[in-house]
DNA sequence: CTGTTTAATCGTAATATTGCAATGAAACGA
DNA sequence: TCGTTTCATTGCAATATTACGATTAAACAG
């Protein structure tokens, strides 16, 4: 990311950025998609179901799982994916909220051409 | 980001992560917020505002450009910003139906201790 | 025309991300 | 015990991001 200077900002500001962040590749989108949509926990067809190298899921999935939103459980020799529907909860509310309504444009102070 | 294998994803995959991608800086958090919150286009108090110079706000901005969450107008020598209301609501719709609900866990086919 | 203001662009240093081959580590079956 | 399976970790190359000083471009005031 190059460096960041999260001092400037809030702690909201800074948290909804770390998702927004991780949420920030196609793999990790698919990866949840397809934990959301098999629900239930999963081994790692993973690797076959997204073409990509065992370690760079394994990386993706350590990404998300630090951010809270799955939870690996071992299971023998696999490990078992699978949501946390707490913090999922959680980061929907909190893009809700950043989402709000946008009410009309008040274009007073601005010039005729603004917007 | 490194390179990054947007073929092996689907086009709808690829557009959520490339929006969370930009959403994932706390500046560009902060001035969506902050246009949000003047609700009228402004012109760039947000160097002032965001304590960060001015090519970097200006490359920030850029990236919202990019993927259509603002708009700039020029007003004599500066620039009014303000937020797209119809890409808004777009990109809040995607992540609305990405956020699906999240039902009870089918943990048929895990082992005892799983997630 | 000259100087000022505002914002985009260029160039660059520091840092982060992505992807994978190679390697480890842990659990299991025979 | 030994080989196998499954996944995490390490190390590295390629690329992207972030931030900003310096510069450029455009509009304006005088």
């Amino acid at each position: 990311m190059g460096i960041s200077k999260t001092e400037l900002f809030t702690k909201k500001q800074n948290e909804l950025a770390n998702i927004a962040r991780v949420l920030g590749h196609p793999a990790r989108i698919a990866i949840l998609q397809h934990l959301v949509k098999i629900n239930a926990c999963i081994c790692n067809d993973l690797v076959a179901e997204l073409g990509l190298a065992q370690p760079t899921i394994s990386q993706h999935l350590k990404e998300l799982k630090q951010v809270g939103l799955i939870q690996g459980s071992i299971d023998g020799t696999s490990v078992c994916y699978c949501i946390d529907p707490k913090v999922w909860e959680k980061y929907k509310k909190l893009f809700g909220e950043f989402f709000v309504e946008i009410k009309a444009i008040d274009k007073s102070g601005c010039g005729p051409d603004c917007c």
